[in-house]
DNA sequence: AGTGTGGATCGACTCTTGTCAATCCAGAAC
DNA sequence: GTTCTGGATTGACAAGAGTCGATCCACACT
């Protein structure tokens, strides 16, 4: 096998770091996934977010779509209400962090 | 004791949080902690970093500083070199997000 | 003293992030 | 259908982060 350009296993390494690193480079992120790991049921609607944190509305949902993109938080929608949660998969890296 | 708006447990975890993450949310900073990480007696001068990753002395010594402002890393001269490393106190962050 | 070299610091520039108000979209209720 | 309400998206702006070349500092050596 050539010698690799194309990034093995420690880039791959590198890159999830940087992906989560940079979602929780933020403490309104932070803050936000501590809410959602609080919350009763492990998950929470936008609007009991909004009240938590103190910023805009807006602003509030640009830091969840991060966390979501970032694969550590999911949404869903239930009726009228959009509900976010922490990936269960992604609760070790969580836990780990906000200990 | 008074509802807490001076900070208490949580915040302080936050702001952990946000330090490091901060630290580690770009590739060129993870890769320079991943070198240190490997490198033989575990630490490394600045010369053989900046072979490794690519972007200019000044660059490699930017982010280095932003390595040791988040704790993550120590510096020490030894003569003519500037030997960096992983703080010990790290390692177990720094092992669980590189594993 | 002077010279050379490993690193840090200093502008200056570009690119990215965080924030908001305004607007748009989706469900629910009418 | 229209209207209301919870959230997402858009556009614009300010602030911060990443990068570089140029310069400065610290140490070793002559």
């Amino acid at each position: 096998m050539p010698d690799g350009a194309d990034l093995p296993d420690d880039d791959a390494v590198a890159v999830r770091v940087v992906l989560v690193c940079r979602a929780l480079a933020n403490p309104v992120r932070v803050r936000l996934l501590s809410l959602l790991r609080a919350a009763p049921g492990g998950e929470a609607c936008v609007g009991e977010l909004i009240e938590s944190v103190g910023v805009s509305q807006s602003t509030v949902s640009h830091h969840l779509r991060v966390l979501v993109d970032a694969g550590l938080v999911r949404s869903a929608r239930r009726g009228h209400w959009v509900w976010y949660s922490p990936r269960s998969d992604q609760l070790d890296v969580i836990d780990f962090l906000l200990r």
